[in-house]
This record gives structure tokens, C-alpha cells and sequence, in this order.
DNA sequence: TTAATGCCTTGACTTTCGTCACACCTCGGC
DNA sequence: GCCGAGGTGTGACGAAAGTCAAGGCATTAA
């Protein structure tokens, strides 16, 4: 019990909360886990949870009749998803798929709908935590409708150094990095197309390759020639 | 002031509050009118204020460095804006512009967080709103991505309708069809690919328009045709 | 009344990018 | 060590849609 404790200490959700309450919190909740590609929530499904990673990768995806999928989000430990039917009763609206084992922590409607009744600091954290994606859904929303393929290629790879990247002096180091058909899917682009632009900025020497992991030589000016 | 009253009453946000404490919103905030075309908040400047509409429309959009805009939200009477900067302390991440006559209701940025921190009820409603938003945001996204012009037009035509249509037996009127200019910069196309498609959607018997006026025949089926 | 402005329509041309096809490379399992 | 699967690189081609250009219609301004 005591190591759920470290672990939710450390989500940025329950940061305001106090060992006793963080307590009750863990009581609440508990683990599951998941292999490489299971999916954890189907959309159209109801939603009777919240879930909170421990360890592993998830993307949030949404598929059209032929198959074809946009990654609206990519969420790793620590963060949550899965609150909007919670929070609005409607059907999930994407699926969430884990991309490597993953352990969740997960909290069932009622109990969660409790806690934030009686811990207004949970409400205010989840309203800045939904205002921050939302900024971001239109930042993605502006990206889509304005640039062209090396344009939203680029934002992709800016998200990716925004969010897990080691910055130093100038130069971002992503390791990791995602296949390139997922890249496509979150840059609304078409796998071949991503493979071409990353081979352009590359010989432009804005960014290098070697095996997964992604570095960009120029942070700010990568990002001002394409943003 | 009892004018007042009787507007906050009809703002969802403010639907659990009883008469005691709208008279304490009211005294909170003031109004501002604006005429058609003025900026009302500019990207970048830091928020001070929540606005709810009394009378009018506004358009919520960012412009890339050319000029070029994207609609991320077109809002009417009741409804709010302003927030995410006010919970995130972050600059204005958009633009927003009266595109007809209208009166708003500001609170500033204080009061409107104490009243959050008073009236917990008003920050659930508040939560639901951005969880609607981002699933409206999230659809968007999907529409962006993964459909074509026709597509991505048919999708505003479904929104406006959804929006402000009148259903009727399976048609569905919409009145005051905003420019094509503007539904094109909510389609991420562009206006001539806008005129083009409303008039392949109308030789398909899709749709009709008189004026400023567009019926949808069949919503279901355009519906099914298109999303 | 005429001029001017703003919005919509339509055609022609051009560019971008998605699709298809296929080669190559790496890695894990047998 | 070999095979197969999954992932990536690259050329050719065509379709979709952006851009440019010109004209029309309607409302407002002079």
C-alpha cells in the first residue's frame, strides 16, 4: 500500500491531496495490466472508469469505416485518460490502445465522481489538466488546417521533443521514437509521405536519425522554419 | 438588475445557482457591447476576464503568419469563453471577434476563480463544458485528418445544423449561413472548394440553399454519406 | 443613377500528396 | 543460420484540391 502511495504522490492530478486522503484514494482504486496492443477502452462503449498509468505507453485513437486511424493522443505514466465519459455520461468517443506492457490504475465512476466532489483541488487540477488539451486539440486542429505535409510532420516531431525529449544546449534528443506509420497517423499524412519529409529535414541537417532515436540540431530554428 | 437575473438564469454554466447567488454574480461582473467585426480578445495577451454572450455571435480563431485563419469555435448567446486562460494563467491562445453586434457579460479573472472556489457545482458545469469541447475538438481533428474536402464541408454543414438548424420531419433548416470565406476556415479548405461542394451537394439533392438559407433534405442520410 | 464593394461562381492550370509497387533491411524465432 | 514478418526507402503516376483569373450579382455609398 505504501508504494501506492509513492506512485500517486507523484500524479500531478491528486498533487494537492495529503498522505490520508492519497490513502483513501489508493483504497479506492485498483491495478490492472495490459500487454503490448491490448486495447483498454473501446469506443462507443460506456465508460465506468478512470485510469491513471503507472508504467508503460498508451495512444487514444480514433478509426473511420475503412480502418484508417488518427492518434489524438499519446499518454505515458503518470497521466490519465479516460474521464469525458465520466464526466458527461455520453459513450467513450475513441479507443485506447497500450503501445508496450502497461500497468493502469483505475478508479470506477462512482468513486471518482465522489472524489471530486469532496476534493475541489482534484476538480480545479482536472480543469487545468482539460484546458491544457484542449490548447493543445486546437493547436493540433490549427496545424491540420493550415499546413502543409512538412509542416504538420514537423509539429509532430516538435509534440514528441515537447513531451519526451532531453533538451540540450540547443539540440533535442527524442529516443524512442515512434513508427512511422504512427507518426503519419497523428500528422494526418500518409506513412510514405512521413518517411520523405523527415529524409528532407534531414538533408536541410535540421534534424538526424540513428536507429530510433531522433535529434534535432536546432530547437528553435527547426521549429521556426516549419511552425 | 433583475434583467440580469433573468439572462444568468439561462446560462447553463450557471443552471445549479439559485436567485440569492445570480444577484451576487451579477454584482460581479459588468457588460461591454461591441460592434460586428471589432476583436474582443487578441491571441498572446494575457486573459483577464471570463465573457459570457448575452446577445450576438462571436468566432473563436487562430492566424498563421500569412494571414490565414482557422474557426475553432463559433459561439452564441449563453455560452462562455475566455476560460482556459484564466485556469492555466497561460496568454490567449486565440482570437475572438464579434462577427455581429453583440453584448457580452465579463467577470474578471478573481472574482470568476472565487467563484469557483465557492460554488463547486459551477465547476463541474464548467468540467462537463471542456469535456464537450474536447470531444468536439477531438472530432474535429478526425474530420481533418481523414476525410476529404466533401467530407470536411459536409462535416461544417452537420455542426451548423446541430448548432442552430431547425429540425422538421427529417429536413433541417439553417438560417444565417455564415460566409463561405468562414466555413471554409472551419473546413481547413478553401472557399472556392467550399462553393464547389455545396453545389455538388445540391445537384445530389442533398441540400437546397435560398439566399442565406440551406435545408438538408435528408439529415440522416446526408449523414451517412458523408461522416 | 452610377459607382464601388463584397460575395459567390466557374473554368483552367498547377501543385501536392496519396497510392501502388517493389526493394531492402533488421530482428526474433525456429 | 535462415526464414518470415514488420518496418522503412523511393520511384512513378494520377487524383484531389489549391491557386489564379475573370465575370456576375446584389447591396451600399455617393
Amino acid at each position: 500500500m505504501t508504494e501506492e502511495l509513492i506512485f500517486l504522490r507523484n500524479v500531478p492530478m491528486f498533487a494537492d491531496l495529503d498522505d490520508t486522503e492519497l490513502e483513501k484514494v489508493a483504497k479506492l482504486g485498483s491495478r490492472k495490466k495490459y500487454k503490448k496492443g491490448n486495447i483498454i477502452v473501446l469506443e462507443k462503449e460506456m465508460g465506468a472508469a478512470l485510469f491513471v498509468i503507472v508504467t508503460g505507453k498508451v495512444k487514444v485513437v480514433r478509426t473511420d469505416e475503412e480502418g484508417r486511424e488518427v492518434i489524438l493522443s499519446i499518454f505515458g505514466s503518470g497521466e490519465f485518460f479516460g474521464e469525458m465519459s465520466l464526466l458527461d455520461g455520453l459513450a467513450r468517443s475513441a479507443t485506447v490502445v497500450a503501445t508496450s506492457k502497461a500497468e493502469l490504475f483505475m478508479i470506477h465512476r462512482r468513486e471518482f465522481l465522489d472524489l471530486l466532489a469532496e476534493y475541489p483541488a482534484v476538480a480545479i487540477s482536472l480543469l487545468a489538466e482539460l484546458t491544457m488539451r484542449l490548447r493543445k486539440a486546437d493547436a493540433q486542429i490549427k496545424s491540420l488546417s493550415l499546413k502543409d505535409a512538412a509542416g504538420r510532420v514537423a509539429n509532430v516531431i516538435l509534440l514528441l521533443a515537447d513531451d519526451v525529449g532531453v533538451f540540450k544546449k540547443g539540440k533535442v534528443v527524442v529516443e524512442d521514437l515512434p513508427l512511422q506509420q504512427d507518426m503519419a497517423n497523428m500528422a494526418g499524412t500518409s506513412r510514405e509521405t512521413v518517411s520523405r519529409m523527415i529524409h528532407q529535414f534531414m538533408e536541410k541537417g535540421h534534424i538526424g536519425v540513428e536507429g530510433n532515436t531522433l535529434t534535432i540540431n536546432n530547437y528553435e530554428e527547426f521549429r521556426k522554419a516549419f511552425l
